[in-house]
DNA sequence: CCTAAGTAGTTGCTAGTGGAAACAACATCA
DNA sequence: TGATGTTGTTTCCACTAGCAACTACTTAGG
Protein backbone atom coordinates (compact mmCIF):
# COMPACT_ATOMS: atom_id res chain seq x y z
CA UNK A 1 0.00 0.00 0.00
CA UNK A 2 1.00 3.29 -0.18
CA UNK A 3 -0.04 5.70 1.87
CA UNK A 4 -3.35 5.22 2.39
CA UNK A 5 -3.67 2.16 4.51
CA UNK A 6 -2.52 4.45 7.00
CA UNK A 7 -4.35 6.81 6.15
CA UNK A 8 -7.88 4.38 5.72
CA UNK A 9 -7.44 3.16 9.32
CA UNK A 10 -6.44 6.83 10.81
CA UNK A 11 -8.02 7.72 13.98
CA UNK A 12 -6.57 11.74 13.82
CA UNK A 13 -6.52 12.00 10.98
CA UNK A 14 -8.20 15.60 9.26
CA UNK A 15 -9.54 15.65 12.35
CA UNK A 16 -7.67 17.90 14.54
CA UNK A 17 -7.11 21.59 13.86
CA UNK A 18 -5.37 23.50 15.70
CA UNK A 19 -8.50 25.77 16.55
CA UNK A 20 -11.91 24.89 15.08
CA UNK A 21 -12.15 28.51 13.64
CA UNK A 22 -15.11 27.20 12.48
CA UNK A 23 -18.00 25.24 14.08
CA UNK A 24 -19.23 24.03 10.63
CA UNK A 25 -16.10 22.49 10.09
CA UNK A 26 -16.55 19.91 12.82
CA UNK A 27 -18.90 18.20 10.99
CA UNK A 28 -16.39 17.26 8.28
CA UNK A 29 -14.12 16.14 10.67
CA UNK A 30 -16.58 13.61 12.24
CA UNK A 31 -18.04 12.13 8.68
CA UNK A 32 -13.91 11.18 8.49
CA UNK A 33 -13.92 9.96 11.38
CA UNK A 34 -16.68 7.77 10.82
CA UNK A 35 -15.88 6.99 7.41
CA UNK A 36 -12.59 5.43 9.18
CA UNK A 37 -14.09 3.48 11.55
CA UNK A 38 -16.94 2.08 9.92
CA UNK A 39 -14.61 1.19 6.85
CA UNK A 40 -12.57 -0.67 9.74
CA UNK A 41 -15.16 -2.58 11.19
CA UNK A 42 -16.21 -3.64 7.85
CA UNK A 43 -13.16 -4.88 7.23
CA UNK A 44 -12.96 -6.96 9.58
CA UNK A 45 -16.12 -8.24 9.30
CA UNK A 46 -16.29 -8.48 5.70
CA UNK A 47 -12.72 -10.95 6.41
CA UNK A 48 -14.27 -12.47 9.46
CA UNK A 49 -17.62 -13.57 7.78
CA UNK A 50 -16.80 -13.76 4.05
CA UNK A 51 -13.17 -14.36 4.26
CA UNK A 52 -12.83 -11.60 1.78
CA UNK A 53 -11.59 -8.40 1.88
CA UNK A 54 -12.97 -4.59 0.97
CA UNK A 55 -10.26 -4.68 -2.14
CA UNK A 56 -12.47 -7.15 -4.16
CA UNK A 57 -15.76 -5.83 -3.34
CA UNK A 58 -15.49 -3.11 -6.08
CA UNK A 59 -14.47 -5.48 -8.77
CA UNK A 60 -17.25 -7.83 -7.85
CA UNK A 61 -20.44 -5.33 -7.86
CA UNK A 62 -19.35 -3.91 -11.18
CA UNK A 63 -19.07 -7.45 -12.47
CA UNK A 64 -22.45 -8.55 -10.89
CA UNK A 65 -24.10 -5.25 -11.83
CA UNK A 66 -23.59 -5.37 -15.72
CA UNK A 67 -25.54 -7.23 -17.99
CA UNK A 68 -24.39 -10.83 -18.10
CA UNK A 69 -22.26 -10.45 -15.02
CA UNK A 70 -19.30 -9.98 -17.76
CA UNK A 71 -17.18 -6.84 -18.62
CA UNK A 72 -14.56 -6.03 -21.08
CA UNK A 73 -10.98 -5.78 -18.81
CA UNK A 74 -10.35 -1.69 -19.82
CA UNK A 75 -14.37 -0.81 -19.17
CA UNK A 76 -13.69 -2.45 -15.82
CA UNK A 77 -10.25 -1.05 -15.31
CA UNK A 78 -11.66 2.69 -15.87
CA UNK A 79 -14.97 1.62 -13.36
CA UNK A 80 -13.00 1.18 -10.51
CA UNK A 81 -10.64 4.23 -11.57
CA UNK A 82 -7.39 1.86 -11.94
CA UNK A 83 -4.89 1.18 -14.14
CA UNK A 84 -5.11 -1.94 -17.02
CA UNK A 85 -2.35 -3.88 -15.43
CA UNK A 86 -3.86 -3.33 -11.47
CA UNK A 87 -6.87 -4.83 -13.23
CA UNK A 88 -5.25 -7.55 -15.09
CA UNK A 89 -3.56 -9.02 -11.77
CA UNK A 90 -6.89 -8.68 -9.54
CA UNK A 91 -8.52 -10.51 -12.33
CA UNK A 92 -6.07 -12.97 -11.91
CA UNK A 93 -6.56 -13.80 -8.32
CA UNK A 94 -10.24 -13.45 -8.80
CA UNK A 95 -9.67 -16.60 -11.69
CA UNK A 96 -7.42 -18.50 -9.22
CA UNK A 97 -10.03 -18.08 -6.66
CA UNK A 98 -12.39 -19.62 -8.94
CA UNK A 99 -14.49 -16.46 -8.42
CA UNK A 100 -14.11 -14.87 -12.11
CA UNK A 101 -13.28 -16.36 -15.56
CA UNK A 102 -12.17 -14.73 -18.99
CA UNK A 103 -13.74 -15.17 -21.83
CA UNK A 104 -13.47 -13.75 -25.37
CA UNK A 105 -15.18 -10.47 -26.45
CA UNK A 106 -17.37 -11.53 -29.19
CA UNK A 107 -15.76 -9.74 -32.41
CA UNK A 108 -12.58 -8.00 -31.26
CA UNK A 109 -10.18 -10.69 -31.26
CA UNK A 110 -7.56 -8.46 -28.70
CA UNK A 111 -11.09 -7.86 -26.31
CA UNK A 112 -10.82 -9.84 -22.67
CA UNK A 113 -14.41 -10.05 -20.63
CA UNK A 114 -13.91 -10.99 -17.18
CA UNK A 115 -17.46 -12.54 -16.12
CA UNK A 116 -18.53 -13.82 -13.03
CA UNK A 117 -18.91 -17.72 -12.22
CA UNK A 118 -21.43 -19.16 -10.76
CA UNK A 119 -19.35 -19.13 -7.38
CA UNK A 120 -18.49 -15.91 -8.02
CA UNK A 121 -22.34 -14.67 -7.87
CA UNK A 122 -22.50 -16.59 -4.80
CA UNK A 123 -19.40 -14.45 -3.31
CA UNK A 124 -21.02 -11.27 -4.01
CA UNK A 125 -23.59 -11.79 -2.64
CA UNK A 126 -22.26 -13.20 0.75
CA UNK A 127 -20.53 -10.21 0.28
CA UNK A 128 -23.12 -7.60 -0.50
CA UNK A 129 -24.83 -9.23 2.52
CA UNK A 130 -22.14 -8.71 5.40
CA UNK A 131 -21.83 -5.32 3.89
CA UNK A 132 -25.47 -4.43 4.44
CA UNK A 133 -25.64 -5.77 7.87
CA UNK A 134 -22.90 -3.77 9.04
CA UNK A 135 -24.12 -0.78 7.60
CA UNK A 136 -27.86 -1.53 8.99
CA UNK A 137 -25.98 -2.15 12.32
CA UNK A 138 -23.69 0.91 13.04
CA UNK A 139 -25.35 3.32 10.23
CA UNK A 140 -29.01 3.34 10.65
CA UNK A 141 -29.31 2.83 14.66
CA UNK A 142 -27.88 6.38 14.31
CA UNK A 143 -30.28 8.00 11.87
CA UNK A 144 -33.44 8.85 11.73
CA UNK A 145 -35.42 9.28 8.19
CA UNK A 146 -34.92 12.59 8.57
CA UNK A 147 -31.67 12.89 9.34
CA UNK A 148 -30.20 10.39 6.60
CA UNK A 149 -31.95 12.64 4.08
CA UNK A 150 -30.07 15.27 5.43
CA UNK A 151 -26.70 13.33 4.94
CA UNK A 152 -28.01 12.15 2.14
CA UNK A 153 -28.60 15.56 0.53
CA UNK A 154 -25.48 17.19 1.85
CA UNK A 155 -22.75 14.17 1.38
CA UNK A 156 -24.28 14.22 -2.48
CA UNK A 157 -23.90 17.92 -3.20
CA UNK A 158 -20.12 17.49 -1.64
CA UNK A 159 -19.78 14.43 -3.73
CA UNK A 160 -20.61 16.18 -6.62
CA UNK A 161 -18.84 19.62 -5.98
CA UNK A 162 -15.51 17.47 -5.79
CA UNK A 163 -16.25 15.48 -8.58
CA UNK A 164 -16.13 18.29 -10.38
CA UNK A 165 -12.98 19.76 -9.39
CA UNK A 166 -11.85 16.48 -10.19
CA UNK A 167 -13.03 16.93 -13.97
CA UNK A 168 -15.62 13.71 -13.18
CA UNK A 169 -18.60 15.08 -12.79
CA UNK A 170 -20.77 12.12 -14.18
CA UNK A 171 -21.82 9.49 -11.56
CA UNK A 172 -19.72 6.48 -12.77
CA UNK A 173 -21.40 4.42 -10.46
CA UNK A 174 -25.35 4.12 -11.80
CA UNK A 175 -24.17 5.04 -15.10
CA UNK A 176 -25.99 2.51 -17.18
CA UNK A 177 -25.63 -0.45 -14.58
CA UNK A 178 -28.58 -1.97 -13.63
CA UNK A 179 -28.89 -4.93 -11.52
CA UNK A 180 -30.20 -8.18 -13.25
CA UNK A 181 -34.01 -9.51 -12.23
CA UNK A 182 -32.59 -12.96 -10.65
CA UNK A 183 -30.13 -12.49 -8.25
CA UNK A 184 -28.09 -15.71 -9.48
CA UNK A 185 -29.04 -15.38 -13.13
CA UNK B 1 -0.17 0.16 -0.49
CA UNK B 2 -2.15 -2.50 0.39
CA UNK B 3 -5.92 -2.71 -0.76
CA UNK B 4 -6.27 0.95 0.50
CA UNK B 5 -5.02 2.77 -2.18
CA UNK B 6 -7.86 1.39 -4.19
CA UNK B 7 -10.04 1.71 -1.65
CA UNK B 8 -9.05 5.26 -1.01
CA UNK B 9 -10.18 6.51 -4.59
CA UNK B 10 -12.69 4.20 -5.90
CA UNK B 11 -15.78 5.99 -6.78
CA UNK B 12 -17.73 3.07 -6.65
CA UNK B 13 -16.75 1.17 -3.22
CA UNK B 14 -19.75 0.77 -1.37
CA UNK B 15 -21.74 2.23 -3.32
CA UNK B 16 -24.03 0.21 -5.29
CA UNK B 17 -25.86 -2.41 -3.82
CA UNK B 18 -28.12 -4.76 -6.03
CA UNK B 19 -31.42 -3.10 -4.94
CA UNK B 20 -31.63 -0.37 -2.47
CA UNK B 21 -33.44 -2.10 0.20
CA UNK B 22 -33.56 0.24 3.01
CA UNK B 23 -33.74 3.92 1.63
CA UNK B 24 -31.27 5.31 5.09
CA UNK B 25 -28.82 3.37 3.26
CA UNK B 26 -28.55 5.45 0.84
CA UNK B 27 -27.12 8.10 3.15
CA UNK B 28 -24.44 6.20 4.24
CA UNK B 29 -23.70 5.58 0.41
CA UNK B 30 -23.54 9.35 -0.42
CA UNK B 31 -21.49 9.83 2.34
CA UNK B 32 -18.59 7.20 1.52
CA UNK B 33 -18.73 8.94 -2.07
CA UNK B 34 -18.49 11.99 -0.55
CA UNK B 35 -15.21 11.11 1.33
CA UNK B 36 -13.42 9.25 -1.39
CA UNK B 37 -13.92 12.49 -3.89
CA UNK B 38 -12.97 14.87 -1.05
CA UNK B 39 -10.10 13.37 -0.14
CA UNK B 40 -8.90 12.35 -3.77
CA UNK B 41 -8.94 16.56 -4.15
CA UNK B 42 -7.35 17.03 -0.44
CA UNK B 43 -4.37 15.08 -2.05
CA UNK B 44 -3.75 16.85 -4.92
CA UNK B 45 -4.61 20.24 -3.32
CA UNK B 46 -1.73 19.33 -0.61
CA UNK B 47 0.41 17.82 -3.11
CA UNK B 48 0.20 20.85 -5.26
CA UNK B 49 0.05 23.81 -2.80
CA UNK B 50 2.58 22.23 0.09
CA UNK B 51 4.18 19.32 -1.48
CA UNK B 52 3.13 16.68 0.90
CA UNK B 53 0.87 13.78 0.82
CA UNK B 54 -2.00 13.43 3.56
CA UNK B 55 0.08 10.80 4.89
CA UNK B 56 2.27 13.10 6.62
CA UNK B 57 -0.82 15.41 8.15
CA UNK B 58 -1.27 12.64 10.82
CA UNK B 59 2.32 12.74 11.99
CA UNK B 60 2.84 16.24 12.13
CA UNK B 61 -1.02 17.06 13.46
CA UNK B 62 -0.24 14.80 16.64
CA UNK B 63 3.58 16.24 17.22
CA UNK B 64 2.33 19.64 16.44
CA UNK B 65 -0.04 19.56 19.30
CA UNK B 66 1.88 18.07 21.74
CA UNK B 67 3.82 19.87 24.47
CA UNK B 68 6.59 21.14 23.04
CA UNK B 69 5.81 19.87 20.03
CA UNK B 70 8.14 16.45 20.78
CA UNK B 71 6.45 13.04 21.81
CA UNK B 72 7.69 9.47 22.33
CA UNK B 73 7.87 7.43 19.87
CA UNK B 74 5.56 4.59 20.93
CA UNK B 75 2.71 7.42 22.13
CA UNK B 76 3.12 8.87 18.77
CA UNK B 77 2.81 5.30 17.09
CA UNK B 78 -0.28 4.43 19.03
CA UNK B 79 -1.78 8.23 18.10
CA UNK B 80 -1.56 7.09 14.64
CA UNK B 81 -2.47 3.21 14.66
CA UNK B 82 0.66 2.09 13.18
CA UNK B 83 3.61 -0.06 14.22
CA UNK B 84 6.24 1.03 15.70
CA UNK B 85 8.09 0.03 12.70
CA UNK B 86 6.06 1.48 10.59
CA UNK B 87 6.82 5.18 13.00
CA UNK B 88 10.67 4.93 12.59
CA UNK B 89 10.85 4.83 8.90
CA UNK B 90 7.53 7.76 8.28
CA UNK B 91 10.17 9.31 11.02
CA UNK B 92 12.99 8.56 8.99
CA UNK B 93 11.32 10.22 6.21
CA UNK B 94 10.58 13.86 8.12
CA UNK B 95 13.92 13.71 9.44
CA UNK B 96 15.72 13.66 5.93
CA UNK B 97 13.12 16.30 5.39
CA UNK B 98 14.28 18.76 7.98
CA UNK B 99 11.50 18.90 9.33
CA UNK B 100 11.66 16.60 12.73
CA UNK B 101 14.67 15.79 15.05
CA UNK B 102 15.01 12.84 17.39
CA UNK B 103 15.96 13.79 20.43
CA UNK B 104 16.78 11.67 23.80
CA UNK B 105 13.62 11.43 26.31
CA UNK B 106 14.39 12.31 29.51
CA UNK B 107 15.51 9.94 32.34
CA UNK B 108 14.62 6.84 30.09
CA UNK B 109 17.74 5.93 27.93
CA UNK B 110 15.89 4.04 26.01
CA UNK B 111 13.38 6.41 24.94
CA UNK B 112 13.57 8.47 22.13
CA UNK B 113 11.61 11.59 21.28
CA UNK B 114 10.48 12.71 17.66
CA UNK B 115 10.49 17.02 17.89
CA UNK B 116 8.82 19.55 14.96
CA UNK B 117 12.36 21.30 14.05
CA UNK B 118 10.82 25.40 13.09
CA UNK B 119 10.54 24.18 9.70
CA UNK B 120 8.75 21.54 10.75
CA UNK B 121 5.98 23.97 12.87
CA UNK B 122 5.93 26.22 9.26
CA UNK B 123 4.90 23.17 7.15
CA UNK B 124 2.46 21.93 9.48
CA UNK B 125 0.96 25.00 9.67
CA UNK B 126 0.83 25.39 5.61
CA UNK B 127 -0.65 22.09 5.65
CA UNK B 128 -3.52 22.76 7.86
CA UNK B 129 -3.84 26.24 5.93
CA UNK B 130 -4.63 24.31 2.52
CA UNK B 131 -6.35 21.46 4.66
CA UNK B 132 -8.79 23.95 5.98
CA UNK B 133 -9.00 25.93 2.58
CA UNK B 134 -10.08 22.63 0.50
CA UNK B 135 -13.17 22.31 3.38
CA UNK B 136 -14.23 25.52 3.23
CA UNK B 137 -14.41 25.39 -0.21
CA UNK B 138 -16.15 21.97 -0.56
CA UNK B 139 -17.86 21.26 2.36
CA UNK B 140 -19.08 24.61 3.88
CA UNK B 141 -20.73 25.90 0.95
CA UNK B 142 -22.72 22.69 0.51
CA UNK B 143 -24.14 22.76 4.16
CA UNK B 144 -26.07 25.25 6.23
CA UNK B 145 -25.83 25.31 9.81
CA UNK B 146 -28.33 23.27 10.24
CA UNK B 147 -27.63 21.00 8.00
CA UNK B 148 -24.03 20.46 9.05
CA UNK B 149 -25.09 20.25 12.55
CA UNK B 150 -27.55 17.63 12.17
CA UNK B 151 -24.07 15.42 9.81
CA UNK B 152 -22.19 16.14 13.36
CA UNK B 153 -24.44 14.98 15.39
CA UNK B 154 -25.25 11.68 13.49
CA UNK B 155 -21.78 10.77 12.83
CA UNK B 156 -20.25 11.31 16.00
CA UNK B 157 -22.84 8.80 17.14
CA UNK B 158 -21.53 6.29 13.68
CA UNK B 159 -18.07 7.09 14.80
CA UNK B 160 -18.56 6.88 18.57
CA UNK B 161 -20.78 3.10 18.06
CA UNK B 162 -17.88 1.76 15.03
CA UNK B 163 -15.27 2.21 18.15
CA UNK B 164 -16.59 0.73 21.08
CA UNK B 165 -17.12 -2.69 18.66
CA UNK B 166 -13.22 -1.95 17.61
CA UNK B 167 -12.61 -2.09 21.63
CA UNK B 168 -10.95 1.50 20.68
CA UNK B 169 -14.31 3.32 22.60
CA UNK B 170 -12.32 6.60 23.95
CA UNK B 171 -11.71 9.76 21.04
CA UNK B 172 -8.21 9.36 20.21
CA UNK B 173 -7.97 12.95 18.85
CA UNK B 174 -8.47 15.02 21.47
CA UNK B 175 -7.18 13.05 24.56
CA UNK B 176 -4.91 14.77 26.57
CA UNK B 177 -3.90 16.94 23.45
CA UNK B 178 -3.90 20.94 23.24
CA UNK B 179 -3.13 23.38 21.20
CA UNK B 180 -0.15 25.85 21.94
CA UNK B 181 -0.86 29.38 22.32
CA UNK B 182 1.59 30.97 20.58
CA UNK B 183 1.24 28.50 16.28
CA UNK B 184 5.06 28.75 16.33
CA UNK B 185 5.95 28.48 20.03
C1' DC C 1 -4.30 -6.64 -50.71
C1' DC C 2 -0.78 -4.77 -47.90
C1' DT C 3 1.21 -1.65 -44.81
C1' DA C 4 1.09 1.78 -40.97
C1' DA C 5 -0.82 3.20 -37.01
C1' DG C 6 -3.54 2.49 -33.13
C1' DT C 7 -5.76 -0.34 -29.26
C1' DA C 8 -6.40 -4.30 -25.69
C1' DG C 9 -4.37 -6.84 -22.55
C1' DT C 10 -0.30 -8.96 -20.31
C1' DT C 11 4.24 -9.07 -18.28
C1' DG C 12 8.90 -7.56 -16.51
C1' DC C 13 10.74 -4.45 -13.76
C1' DT C 14 11.23 -1.02 -10.22
C1' DA C 15 10.24 1.39 -6.24
C1' DG C 16 7.70 1.44 -2.47
C1' DT C 17 4.78 -0.33 1.49
C1' DG C 18 3.82 -2.57 6.35
C1' DG C 19 4.25 -6.26 9.58
C1' DA C 20 6.55 -10.06 12.08
C1' DA C 21 10.48 -11.31 14.11
C1' DA C 22 15.12 -10.73 15.54
C1' DC C 23 17.98 -7.56 17.80
C1' DA C 24 20.50 -4.14 20.98
C1' DA C 25 20.16 -0.99 24.55
C1' DC C 26 18.26 0.09 28.54
C1' DA C 27 14.92 -0.16 32.75
C1' DT C 28 12.98 -2.54 36.56
C1' DC C 29 12.45 -5.45 40.22
C1' DA C 30 13.62 -9.33 42.98
C1' DT D 1 23.56 -9.13 40.61
C1' DG D 2 20.54 -11.54 37.41
C1' DA D 3 15.96 -12.26 35.22
C1' DT D 4 12.43 -10.09 32.82
C1' DG D 5 10.18 -6.54 30.28
C1' DT D 6 10.27 -2.36 27.34
C1' DT D 7 11.79 0.76 23.55
C1' DG D 8 13.21 1.62 19.19
C1' DT D 9 15.64 -0.07 15.04
C1' DT D 10 16.65 -3.30 11.53
C1' DT D 11 16.18 -7.29 8.60
C1' DC D 12 13.50 -9.91 5.96
C1' DC D 13 9.43 -11.10 3.50
C1' DA D 14 5.30 -10.75 0.93
C1' DC D 15 2.82 -7.73 -1.40
C1' DT D 16 1.34 -3.58 -4.11
C1' DA D 17 0.88 -0.19 -8.26
C1' DG D 18 2.57 1.94 -12.25
C1' DC D 19 5.53 2.46 -16.15
C1' DA D 20 7.30 0.67 -20.16
C1' DA D 21 7.95 -2.94 -23.22
C1' DC D 22 5.75 -6.50 -25.60
C1' DT D 23 2.24 -9.49 -28.27
C1' DA D 24 -1.84 -9.91 -30.70
C1' DC D 25 -5.19 -7.92 -32.88
C1' DT D 26 -8.04 -4.14 -35.47
C1' DT D 27 -8.55 -0.27 -38.41
C1' DA D 28 -7.48 3.24 -41.88
C1' DG D 29 -5.28 4.50 -46.11
C1' DG D 30 -3.07 3.76 -50.33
Amino acid sequence: MRDSDHIARSATLVSMPPRPSNERRQAWYAAVRAHGALTEVMEQQLEAEAGMSLGWYDVLVNLYLAPGHALRMSELADAVLMSRSWLTRRIDQLERAGLVERCSAGNDGRGVRARLTREGKRAYLKLERVHSSVIDAHFLPNATSAEAEVVQRVMNRVAANARRELGRPENVESAGLRPPANPLG
